[in-house]
DNA sequence: AGGGTTTCCGGGAAAGTGT
DNA sequence: ACACTTTCCCGGAAACCCT
């Protein structure tokens, strides 16, 4: 509790006064003190509520900064003090930061709304905070972008700042805070991108670091972790990712269906193969498409995902060679790799004379499945009997099934 | 042509110049001709375009004023005069009205951003205009209602206003103009009642009168004009409705269903009849009704009724009459009663034993019909044969079939 | 509690912009 | 021509407001 430091500093000043035995050093220590003041007050300014770090125009959001020491500080504020939110540039981060956050902000890149907030101390809780409630983007001012770069590539922070004068030394100081790095997007259907740069940034970025340079590309492992935090978040599930999706993501991710699991261990995948590059073949990129199956499972799968009755992350071909050595009507469930947020059925057609026919259904979106749900649907179809390897599939779907035919339009 | 009387103006104002003979009338007859040019170049100044006479904020909309005399008057203006728009209240339009145009605006009734346009005389066209493009009204101050009036009942208007000199004279002058009524809403779901309003407003004002008073009650005949005009505009047909429908709507807005076509014919109908009383057992008054039907029929049954397949306004109760006389299969369309915008299919069962029955089948909505069309719609149900009162289907609506069943999810 | 009124905002459509 | 980016705006949902 960095209170305590305060009154260490206070004691400590009470000291070197009382120290008066020696006067030539007085001045350098005070000196030495009110810097380390001054550092641990700025220190305690936080964002204590960071603003969405994808960021639309035009719509409201909420943030909230605190004054760890405001209570100690600030007790008979005069006035109370008022905390400004400004939107800056990376580059504009970059220039604060390296002045130590002792340069003031000359213009904003994006107007924001409501944007003054008195600094409060709470009576009740002893915290001192500014509350940003109804704050709001307007307009965004794109920076110069060079050659392939996307405007949901551009990471920009907003930065609280206040003046204050605190109450026993009566010394002025001026506090500033940035937010976490912030994607600003104008329309929904930028949503997608925006995140992967936000996703990238928290995974891969260092603690300390210049605001906000992030690797260019990282191990794989880093990669898979972080795709199997992202998909449990998402999904609000505990069952996470397997070894055979890893290995199925990254035969997606690196476009090579050659190599082994253990060779993809010590690979490094770049931004551009997570969600720069078009997967080959597809009109989206490999971030597009994993973002789409996470959309898709967090909103009619999520029992089906952590009853672990979705393969999901699986080949085609992988399949169509598993199911074929199985009995006629065993089937499962992978993601549509050709559409985004699509699930399929692959299901196996055994003749008597024991040829084989590996069969996939057309992908099922959010939108079907909120129309009929996955269980209904496997119900409905007489030509799956067993889900891979081999659970008939009453005993495994029975749980999701739903309604008969009948009803709902 | 109104510039010839300016013409006539300045040759008169010459000739009073030249006769100089009776030099104590000179001045009477000097002011006399000032007010007449005065008055003349005000009613010069009109709304070409009006705005939207259902007006929602946060909506971009455009309108036009003219100054007819402005080629002959403003000749070599040294800086373009800036034509205002406000937004006034029907109070404050009243108040303009009765000061003659010659009070000036105090305050507006609701912000319009983009308000001010330079009044430009277009050499090629030789015509003086400000153009509004881009107008929009960002937030309206409601007035005060009194019980149940409601804020589509609220008429305001555009207060267009210029301050110019004119050129050979050096006279100033102040020029106002007000558009037409406009409801303001906020919301689609306003849209109805404000159409109502307007429709009231246009169909049953005098042509001079106070802004924007208007009588409560009109005659049913009128009103019937009035739908009849309506219903052709909106849909964009020629054909009209007839007597029989007339009749129909009268029983419905009047709730009366013992009196004769006759009867009806001399009645009143009132505002609260019209569109404030909900249908007795209904969720909507009769305006929003009708105005489903309208919409309904706009959408998707132009062509029908243009063919005149749709016997539309009708009762239930004199359907079955009707069919219960005919042959098995005999069907007929009407408007649902029950729900805003649907059409349903009436028709006769005929037992062997001659026994007949009159079923009703669920309306058809808007969307349903967006989905399969209504003649693809009749294909489909065997039990219909014959459009009442006795065309075999395939000729009624043969030219309407589209597709087969297939295609489309 | 319920209807009238307004705000919020997702997402389709179209316009604008750069290459 | 095309893809990226933004604006416009409909209409569902929720909040707000007034009984």
């Amino acid at each position: 509790r960095c209170e305590n430091l305060v009154e260490v500093y206070f004691q400590l000043q009470k000291q070197v006064m009382a120290m008066s035995t020696e006067p030539e050093l007085l001045p350098r220590l005070l000196e030495r003190l009110n810097e380390v003041l001054s550092s641990l007050v700025k220190s305690s300014f936080l964002v204590e509520k960071q603003p969405p770090q994808v960021l639309k125009t035009q719509t409201k959001f909420q943030a909230n900064v605190r004054f760890l020491l405001g209570p100690r500080l600030l007790k008979a504020a005069p006035k109370p003090y008022v905390v400004r939110a400004d939107m800056v540039t990376e580059k504009q981060a970059r220039e604060l930061e390296l002045s130590n956050y002792n340069n003031t902000l000359s213009e904003s890149t994006g107007e924001i709304v409501h944007n003054t907030v008195a600094l409060e101390t709470n009576p009740t809780s002893g915290t001192c905070c500014a509350n940003f409630k109804n704050v709001l983007l307007k307009k965004i001012k794109r920076c110069e972008r060079k050659g392939s770069e996307s405007v949901t590539e551009e990471k920009c922070a907003v930065l609280f700042s206040t003046n204050v004068t605190l109450t026993p030394s009566n010394v002025s100081i001026h506090l500033q805070v940035l937010s976490l790095p912030i994607v600003v997007i104008v329309h929904g259907n930028q949503d997608n991108n925006a995140k992967a740069t936000v996703l990238w940034d928290n995974a891969f970025s260092d603690i300390e670091r210049v605001p906000f340079v992030v690797a260019d590309r990282v191990p794989w492992d880093k990669m898979c972790d972080t795709l199997n935090l992202k998909f449990m978040a998402e999904v609000q599930t505990t069952k996470g990712l397997l070894k055979e999706h890893y290995f199925f993501l990254a035969q997606k991710i690196f476009n090579d269906h050659s190599a082994s699991p253990e060779d993809f261990q010590g690979r490094q995948v770049s931004w551009a193969q997570f969600n720069k590059e078009i997967l080959p073949g597809r009109g989206f990129t490999f971030w597009q498409w994993f973002d789409g199956v996470l959309d898709l499972t967090k909103r009619c799968l999520k029992s089906y995902w952590s009853d672990r009755l979705i393969m999901g992350f699986i080949s085609k071909q992988y399949v169509c060679k598993l199911l074929s050595m199985e009995p006629d009507g065993t089937f499962l469930l992978r993601f549509s790799d050709s559409e985004i947020g699509g699930v399929t059925i692959a299901y196996v057609i055994r003749g008597k004379d024991g040829s084989s026919q590996v069969e996939n259904i057309q992908p099922f979106s959010a939108k079907d499945l909120s129309i009929r749900c996955l269980g209904d649907r496997i119900r409905d179809l007489g030509q799956l009997r067993n889900l891979y390897p081999n659970i008939p599939k009453d005993q495994a779907f029975g749980s999701h099934y739903n309604s008969e035919w009948g009803g709902l339009g």
